[in-house]
RNA sequence: CCGCCUGUAGCUCAGCUGGAUAGAGCAACGGACUUCUAAUCCGUAGGUCAGAGGUUCGAGUCCUCUCAGGCGGGCCA
C-alpha cells in the first residue's frame, strides 16, 4: 500500500532524527491520519511521551526531528502544532498517482485458517439471530481471505441432539389435528401426515428458498411440541423414548420404508420402530439443513465442509479424544464427593478460571455418556489436526460430495445444482474420500459463536492446553458477538402479523428487547424477513422509476435487500445486543447498506456518461502524470486518503474482530463521496486538468467502494438503482 | 457470591494501540432537482460521554469504587 510506505519511512526518518539529536531511538514510531486535512496528512504525536524520557519540552523534541529528519521526497513539509504534534503535508499528485496505480494489498503467511460459523440447529427455520452470526462469520472469511489466508469454511451440524428429536416427536405424538393444522389440511390418519410431512423434505440438492419450506413447517410444529412437555407428561417421556432411537442408528433403513413401519405401527397401536424413528430423524435433520443452505445462499454465503455431530459419534472422536486426555493426565474420574462417578477436567491451574468456585468441569457423566463440551474438545482437536490416533496418524471423518454450486460475482447469490465448487458433507466411513480435497489441520480456527457460550468455548481452550498444545490454545479463536433480539414493538407487529399470542407479560414488553426463541416460536423468519425487504426494495425502485417497466427488477431488488440486511448486520460493534425492529431495519435512507450501494452506483453512473457524451473513460495510470505540481483541494483529497487506508482498517478489524470498523469505513468513503459529487461535476467541467483530477479520484472511488462492498462486506452493488 | 459485557444527543448507534473542536443516522425545523439519478446534499437545533475519585502534559478511551441493565458460572443442549 502506498500510505503505508511512506508511513514507514517517515518513521524511520523520525526514529533517525531521535537517536541522531538525543540518542534514544522508540521502540515504535507510529504515524497517524490527523483528524482535519489542514493539519495534515501524517501526524506524529510521538513528541509528547517522550518529553519526559528526554526531559526536554515536547515541542523542542519535535523541532530537533522536523529540522534534523532526512524526509522522504514525498514530504512537502512539516509543521509543529499544539502542544508538540508533528505533522506533515505530502505531495499529494504523488501520493494520488501511487495510489491510483497501486492498489490491492495481499500480504499474509498463507497458513490455513478454519472458520466455523453458522451451526443453526437443524430442526427448524433460521431466523434473524442465526443471520447475524452467519455474516459475521461470512466477513471474517472474506476479510482472511484478503489478507492472503486459505481460508476453509465449516458449518456444523447438530443432527443427533435433543432439538430434532423434539420436531420427530412431534411428529410421531402430537395429535393429529395439530400436525394437521400446521400442514394446512384438514386431517388425516397418521400416515397420511406423515407422507405429507415427508414430500416436503427436500432430500437431494438444495431447493430454492421460501417461506413455506420444509423448516417453516418445523417452525410450526417445534413450539407446539415444547408447549405440550409443559402439560403432559406420557407425552413428554417420548422424548427419552426417541432420542435413544436416534442414538441407536437407521441400520441403513430408506425413508420410504421407514414411513411405512411409521405408519404401519401407528394405524395398529403399535410402538414405533426405532430404527424407522431414526430415519425420520436423520431426513428431518438434513431436510432442514438444505433449507438453511438455500437461505445462506441468498445472501451470497457458502461453505466448504458440513461436519455432522452423527459422524462424530459413530467414529468416536471423542473416544480417541478421551484416551488423549486421559493419558495425558488433564482429566480424572472422581471417587467421591458431588461429582463422584464423573470424568472431570480441572481448571484450576488456568489463571482465567483461578477464582471459580469449583473449578472443575464434567466431560463424562456417572452414567458414561459424553458431555457437549467433550464432543466439541474432539472436534476441536480435529480442526487443528490433533486428534491422533496411537499409530501417530490423523483419526479423521470419511467424506462425500453433498451440493455443487457457484458464485458468478463475489457478491452474487450462491447458486446450486451445478458448477466448479463442493460442498462436502462428512461420512461415518473413513474410506469414503473426495479426492483433491482435505479438510481440518488448520493453524488457526475461529468459531463464531454467540456471547453467552464463552464459558464452554474456554474450556475447549483449556483442553486444548493441557493437553500441551499451548500454541493451538492460542490459536482457538472465539469470536464472541451479542445476539440479536426483538424490540417490543418488533414482537407487537409479529403477532399482529400473524394473529398469533406469545403470551409474554407486561414486565417482559415492557423491556428493551425481548429475547427470541425458537421454543417458544418467538422470532423473525430470516426467509420471510429477506422476502419482505425484496418486496420494499422492488417497491423503492419502482417509485423511482419513470417508466411503467423496471429490468431487472428482481435482481435489483435483491441486491439492495441483502445490502441493507448484510449492512445492518456488520455496523453494529458485535459485542452489544442488536435490537432488531422492523422501522429501522427497513429503512434504505440514512445510515444503511443501499446508502453504500447508491454511492457506488451513481460513481459508475458517472464513467458510463463520460464513456458516452465525450469518449473518456477511467483515465490510464500514466495520464496521472499530467497532474504532477497540480493543486488537490482538501475535500478531494481527504477522499484519496481515506481510500488508501482500506488495508489498514481490514487489519484492524480483523485483529479486533471488529467489523464495525470496516462497515463504518465504507460509510464514510460513500459519505464524501456523496458530498463531493454535488460540488464537483465531471461530465460539464470544461478545464482537462480539473475533470482529469476529478476523474482520477472518484475512479479512485468507484474502484475501491466496489471492491470494500463486494468483496469484503459481500455487499452487491446493483447496476442501476 | 464470582466472572464477562453494556451505559455517549429525544431514539438507534460510531468514536480500537489515551491526542488536536465528541461524530453519524432517525425524529424536528428550513433550504437545494431544466444539472453526472434527490436512496442525495446544505443549514438550524439538540451532549454534566451513568456518577464519584485517581493516573497523565492530555481521559468518552486507562485504574478504583458506586449505581443501572444484560449474559454466563448445568452430570441441559
Amino acid at each position: 500500500m502506498p500510505l503505508d510506505g511512506i508511513r514507514n519511512a517517515a518513521a524511520t526518518a523520525i526514529a533517525d532524527a531521535l537517536e541522531n539529536a538525543f540518542g534514544h531511538r522508540p521502540e515504535e514510531v507510529v504515524l497517524e491520519v490527523p483528524p482535519r486535512r489542514e493539519l495534515g496528512d501524517l501526524a506524529w504525536p510521538g513528541a509528547l511521551p517522550l518529553a519526559r524520557v528526554l526531559r526536554q519540552s515536547p515541542r523542542k523534541i519535535a523541532e530537533a526531528v522536523a529540522g534534523g529528519a532526512s524526509w522522504p521526497a514525498e514530504v512537502l513539509r512539516v509543521e509543529i502544532a499544539g502542544p508538540g504534534f508533528l505533522n506533515l503535508f505530502l505531495e499529494r499528485p504523488t501520493i494520488l498517482r501511487r495510489v491510483y496505480a497501486g492498489r490491492r494489498d495481499s500480504s499474509g503467511t498463507g497458513e490455513k485458517v478454519i472458520v466455523e460459523h453458522t451451526n443453526i440447529n437443524p430442526n427448524k427455520a433460521a431466523h434473524i439471530g442465526h443471520l447475524r452470526n452467519a455474516v459475521l462469520g461470512d466477513i471474517l472469511v472474506r476479510c482472511l481471505r484478503r489478507l492472503g489466508h486459505a481460508v476453509e469454511v465449516q458449518n456444523y451440524i447438530d443432527d443427533t441432539g435433543v432439538q430434532v428429536a423434539d420436531v420427530v416427536v412431534g411428529l410421531l405424538f402430537l395429535p393429529e389435528d395439530e400436525i394437521a393444522a400446521a400442514l394446512g389440511m384438514d386431517g388425516g390418519s397418521r400416515r397420511a401426515l406423515l407422507d405429507a410431512v415427508a414430500g416436503r423434505i427436500p432430500a437431494v440438492g438444495v431447493p430454492a428458498a421460501s417461506t413455506g419450506d420444509f423448516d417453516d413447517l418445523c417452525w410450526e410444529i417445534y413450539p407446539r411440541v415444547t408447549a405440550r412437555y409443559e402439560t403432559d407428561e406420557p407425552f413428554a417421556a417420548r422424548r427419552a423414548e426417541v432420542l435413544h432411537a436416534v442414538e441407536g442408528g437407521t441400520g441403513g433403513l430408506g425413508l420410504d420404508e421407514a414411513l411405512e413401519r411409521l405408519g404401519r405401527a401407528a394405524a395398529a397401536g403399535e410402538p414405533y420402530p426405532p430404527e424407522a424413528v431414526a430415519r425420520l430423524a436423520a431426513s428431518v435433520a438434513d431436510g432442514n439443513v438444505r433449507c438453511h443452505l438455500a437461505t445462506m445462499a441468498r445472501l451470497g454465503v457458502a461453505y466448504d465442509v458440513l461436519p455432522h455431530e452423527s459422524d462424530i459419534l459413530h467414529l468416536g472422536f471423542w473416544q480417541r479424544a478421551f484416551e488423549l486426555l486421559r493419558d495425558s493426565g488433564a482429566i480424572r474420574l472422581e471417587s467421591e464427593g458431588k461429582n463422584a462417578g464423573c470424568w472431570v477436567m480441572s481448571l484450576a491451574g488456568s489463571p482465567e478460571f483461578a477464582d471459580m468456585e469449583d473449578p472443575d468441569k464434567i466431560l463424562v457423566r456417572s452414567n458414561g455418556t459424553v458431555t457437549y463440551t467433550g464432543k466439541d474438545i474432539a472436534y476441536q482437536l480435529w480442526k487443528f489436526g490433533l486428534l491422533t490416533d496411537p499409530d501417530g496418524g490423523r483419526h479423521d471423518f470419511g467424506y462425500r460430495p453433498y451440493a455443487r454450486w457457484t458464485q458468478d460475482a463475489p457478491a452474487a447469490e450462491v447458486r446450486y445444482g451445478g458448477g466448479d465448487r463442493t460442498l462436502v458433507r462428512t461420512t461415518s466411513d473413513p474410506s469414503d474420500r473426495v479426492e483433491g480435497l482435505q479438510f481440518g489441520g488448520g493453524s488457526t480456527v475461529y468459531n463464531v459463536i454467540d456471547v453467552r457460550q464463552s464459558y464452554p468455548q474456554k474450556v475447549v481452550r483449556e483442553a486444548v492446553r493441557v493437553l500441551g498444545h499451548p500454541e493451538a490454545a492460542d490459536r482457538s479463536i472465539h469470536f464472541a458477538y451479542e445476539m440479536v433480539a426483538l424490540t417490543p414493538a418488533a414482537v407487537r407487529a409479529i403477532e399482529e402479523a400473524t394473529g398469533a399470542s406469545f403470551g409474554l407479560d407486561e414486565a417482559a414488553m415492557a423491556k428493551a428487547y425481548v429475547e427470541m426463541s425458537g421454543r417458544r416460536g418467538i422470532g423473525v423468519k430470516a426467509d420471510e424477513f429477506l422476502d419482505t425487504l425484496e418486496a420494499r426494495a422492488a417497491g423503492a425502485i419502482r417509485e423511482r422509476s419513470d417508466s411503467g417497466t423496471v429490468p431487472d427488477l428482481e435482481s435489483r431488488a435483491r441486491g439492495i435487500a441483502v445490502g441493507a440486511l448484510r449492512y445492518l448486520m456488520a455496523r453494529q460493534s458485535r459485542n452489544r445486543v442488536l435490537a432488531f425492529d422492523f422501522d429501522e431495519a427497513l429503512a434504505f435512507e440514512g445510515d444503511t447498506g443501499p446508502y453504500l450501494q447508491y454511492s457506488a452506483v451513481r460513481a459508475a453512473k458517472i464513467f458510463d456518461k463520460l464513456r458516452e457524451r465525450r469518449g473518456e473513460g477511467e483515465p490510464a495510470p500514466d495520464e496521472l502524470e499530467r497532474l504532477a505540481g497540480t493543486a488537490i483541494p482538501d475535500d478531494l483529497w481527504e477522499l484519496v486518503l481515506q481510500c488508501a487506508r482500506t488495508g489498514e482498517i481490514v487489519r484492524q478489524a480483523v485483529a479486533n474482530l471488529e467489523f464495525s470498523l470496516l462497515a463504518q469505513h465504507a460509510h464514510e468513503l460513500a459519505q464524501l463521496f456523496h458530498k463531493l459529487y454535488h460540488g464537483h461535476p465531471v461530465l460539464r467541467e470544461e478545464d482537462p486538468d480539473l475533470r482529469l483530477l476529478r476523474r482520477a479520484v472518484f475512479s479512485l472511488f468507484v474502484t475501491e467502494i466496489r471492491d470494500i462492498l463486494e468483496t469484503l462486506l459481500g455487499i452487491p452493488v446493483p447496476e442501476e438503482m
